[in-house]
DNA sequence: CCGCATCCGGGGCGATACTG
DNA sequence: CAGTATCGCCCCGGATGCGG
């Protein structure tokens, strides 16, 4: 990329990783781990393979991420964050946080990844009782299914398959987005085509984190301009919105 | 800009704010509070006058920002965030975080701005005797000067000239910020060009918060791939650099 | 199949000139 | 002061090809 050449911390992180699709690459390997060229494309619906690979080349150079080969068994080569790529977990972090009341709006035709539930679920799950035996409860949300597990370390969320989750939440992301984070009554989401099957005390143990919080989507709520709708909702358009605030 | 399509908070918010140019209107308008268009222009040397008019219109639809009109004695209209616009705040400041290490290499003929100093100051210095009596230390790196006073909310940076400050740091940008980083020891900086005027205690006072920090760039740190360099300077390529980590 | 490189059309971007 | 107009270039998107 172009360089802003500006002297400030800001324009100098955007040298680096501001151009297009760089930092959705970041959020991939953050997510996922360590991948193959072949599953990032899978990660990164509409890139075109060209850029993918300039990409890759420009960020091992700027030293956030690195090739490896695989282990013997398998031949090919990994991608893998380093450590100085790790550290721009909480730029993603923010970034998710700010985007989450844009999700409102499907819109026609969006690309969706079970795994990139991942930021908006660890935002507004907590473990309101770590100290009983751990619960998992599976998000059938139309791709791959993904589990929600509690840790000792908080609430995560895993790709792999569990056998016997406690509860399974089936339906449009919109829909299990809504409930988990709270802006949408179970009930409601269940008229609207949500399925809860196994222990619903699942969901209660999670969800309290998320009830503090005012309701930004109840019903339908008419997006109209943009973010605007969404300030309208919370009642204040000086006040901080209903989601957990930067910091 | 062009949608990346994935229903996804993070691609969903660099839809909005991913565009060239966008976060560097975003930070213009957190360190000056509402800004005509000629300012903005100055804060943000090399961007093309048709290209920030139409961000301001891009962002003013997706309600990050709004125009109104200044206050009667002068005729004008102003850009203003709006309290959605706000939240940007967490992101800009990790973003600034994460390239604080990028700026050890100082490039020829880049652009520099008083103002923009203030995400590293105020990410490295802390009032160790806030019982005291405020403080306030003058910076000047080239532009115009900025201030560093202690409040009691913390250290903060205002753009206002004091008449009397207690110290004054004169010197390149790069020295000013590598001693506030303490990453720079003072003596070294001096030997280097620094000059330091009015009482050394004002510097003492704010700086124990950087001094815990292992130094990245003490003295000449050649800088040769890229990040790289920094993360080698730092003893260990996996643990977390020497700068405080997010969140 | 995996990890790219090449080619090409369109549009975003950069620089300058100009205007109400 | 706050933009609009214009033009060239290069980045981006999409398709295809190709060696390991």
């Amino acid at each position: 990329m172009r360089s802003y050449g500006q002297y400030c911390s800001v324009a100098k992180a955007l040298d680096v990783i501001g151009d297009r699709w760089t930092l959705l690459i970041i959020r991939e390997l953050l997510l996922r781990g360590a991948c193959r060229y072949t599953d990032l494309r899978a990660g990164l619906p509409g890139i075109a393979t060209n850029l993918l690979a300039q990409r890759l080349r420009e960020l091992e150079q700027a030293g956030v991420l690195a090739r490896e080969d695989a282990p013997p068994p398998i031949a090919t080569t990994l991608f893998r964050l380093t450590a100085r790529g790790e550290q721009l977990e909480s730029v993603i972090d923010e970034l998710g946080r700010w985007g989450v009341p844009l999700m409102v709006e499907p819109r026609e035709g969006e690309e969706f990844r079970a795994h990139w539930l991942r930021f908006p679920v660890e935002l507004f799950l907590l473990d309101s009782a770590p100290e009983r035996p751990p619960v998992t409860l599976e998000l059938r949300t139309g791709g791959e299914p993904v589990t929600v597990c509690t840790t000792p370390e908080g609430v995560r969320v895993c790709a792999e398959h569990v056998p016997q989750p406690d509860a399974v939440l089936s339906g449009t992301p919109q829909l299990v987005l809504g409930v988990l984070s709270g802006a949408l009554e179970l009930d409601a989401a269940r008229a609207r085509g949500l399925e809860l099957e196994g222990d619903p005390g699942v969901l209660a143990r999670l969800l309290p984190a998320a009830r503090d919080v005012p309701a930004p989507l109840g019903g339908h709520i008419p997006v109209s301009g943009g973010g605007e709708a969404y300030a309208r909702s919370a009642g204040d358009a000086t006040a901080p919105g209903p989601y957990p605030a930067g910091r």
